[in-house]
DNA sequence: ATCTGTGAAGCACTTCACAGCG
DNA sequence: CGCTGTGAAGTGCTTCACAGAT
């Protein structure tokens, strides 16, 4: 079945959501209750969650713990997925030094720059490898996701040699709207984009959407 | 008129480009064009721009100067925007360093900490406040857009508070699904839900969206 | 009585296709 | 002829509303 890609944008919500309960101790929740934490109506809930089979019971709700063992084998976050990190400047650092990675199961393994002064430095942990080198050290130990935290002018290059190299995601932090065939996943992390659509609501006259 | 909410969303796009055009001398450009380098179809360009007014010239295209000017306008970008920072920890540090912010006009004028340890310490050009003064500080100056980079547990009042202090735009780097009461704005930073949003393509049989 | 799962209806966004201007 | 601007058609997502299970 093909699945909306907003269904499995939304599910990673859910079960952050579930996660939370379960440490709370929490058994069952209700599709209403759950949406009322998500900001999500309760119907698009259920919905979203028949695209991937009956999980709850009528009269009582979801069980917790089963819907987020059952989100998390369709999301594939069972496992732990290995990412090599493009760039360690000012924000490649902050990426390296991030502690929410980690205990969701994504950890950077390989970490590259082209500058010099970088190059070999211990950080985190990893040995800092020359970007010339990419394709040399993913031939050795493939990883999952690159995360692109290089300039602007760089970053296309950057994602072209990451796709030839088999990576399949691509988390992207250079301010591009960068190309990728058909097959390969990219998102955005992009502050200044996200400010600005914030701004056009700021402005006198334009109300609040929905 | 009701501006679909996805519309000004890419407006901050098409900006983005027209200022690289802009700066790379060319004087012209065409939806296709345009839409080439953004991944957007040229229909869907034309479509949006159509919604605040008339901007292009048949068969020759869009003037970039003064496309890009009018997209200044309409989102607000021909002003600063002050913003405050709350949580000074590994992440807010990472955002106060970030270069990005400032030449798009987007300054961050006030930072905030509960730490004892934090209070009172100058960091980029500011002295950190304690977060129990917010109303205090922010009342003397006040800030367009806050910007919140606290631990989930005190993500949500730190919201409240900067809601209550008037700020009606705000960019959550805390992974919870905040509420926020209607004509304010917020959008979410979390790479985390991004890479989990990306997961289930990777694992076998799921085929790419799109 | 309560809450799920789901076809069907409704809504929002995208794309088409072409008239019209330069 | 090239390219915009735009109603109309098409697509995809959301919400409704209710049958059915507990």
């Amino acid at each position: 079945m093909e699945i909306p890609p907003v269904v499995i944008d939304r599910l990673p919500l859910y079960a952050r959501a579930l996660a939370s309960l379960e440490s709370s101790g929490r058994e069952v929740v209700s599709s209403q209750e759950l949406g009322q934490q998500l900001n999500v109506t309760p119907a698009q809930i259920r919905k979203d969650l028949s695209y991937f089979g009956r999980f709850g019971k009528q009269g009582r709700g979801y069980n917790v713990q089963k819907l987020l063992e059952e989100l998390r084998r369709i999301l594939g976050l069972n496992r732990q997925w290995r990412m090599a990190l493009i760039g360690t400047g000012r924000l490649g650092r902050a990426i390296l030094g991030y502690e929410g990675f980690g205990p969701q199961g994504f950890r950077i393994v390989e970490a590259f720059d082209s500058d010099a002064s970088m190059i070999g430095k211990e950080m985190a942990g990893l040995t800092i490898h020359d970007t010339a080198d990419l394709e040399k050290v993913l031939g050795a130990g493939p990883v999952d996701v690159g995360i692109v935290a290089v300039p602007a002018e760089t970053a296309q290059n950057a994602i072209d040699r990451l796709v030839k190299c088999g990576v399949r995601a691509i988390l992207n932090y250079a301010p591009i709207a960068a190309h990728v065939p058909r097959g390969v996943q990219i998102k955005r992390i992009d502050p200044v984009l996200s400010l600005q659509g914030m701004t056009y609501y700021l402005k006198a006259g334009n109300s609040s959407p929905k």
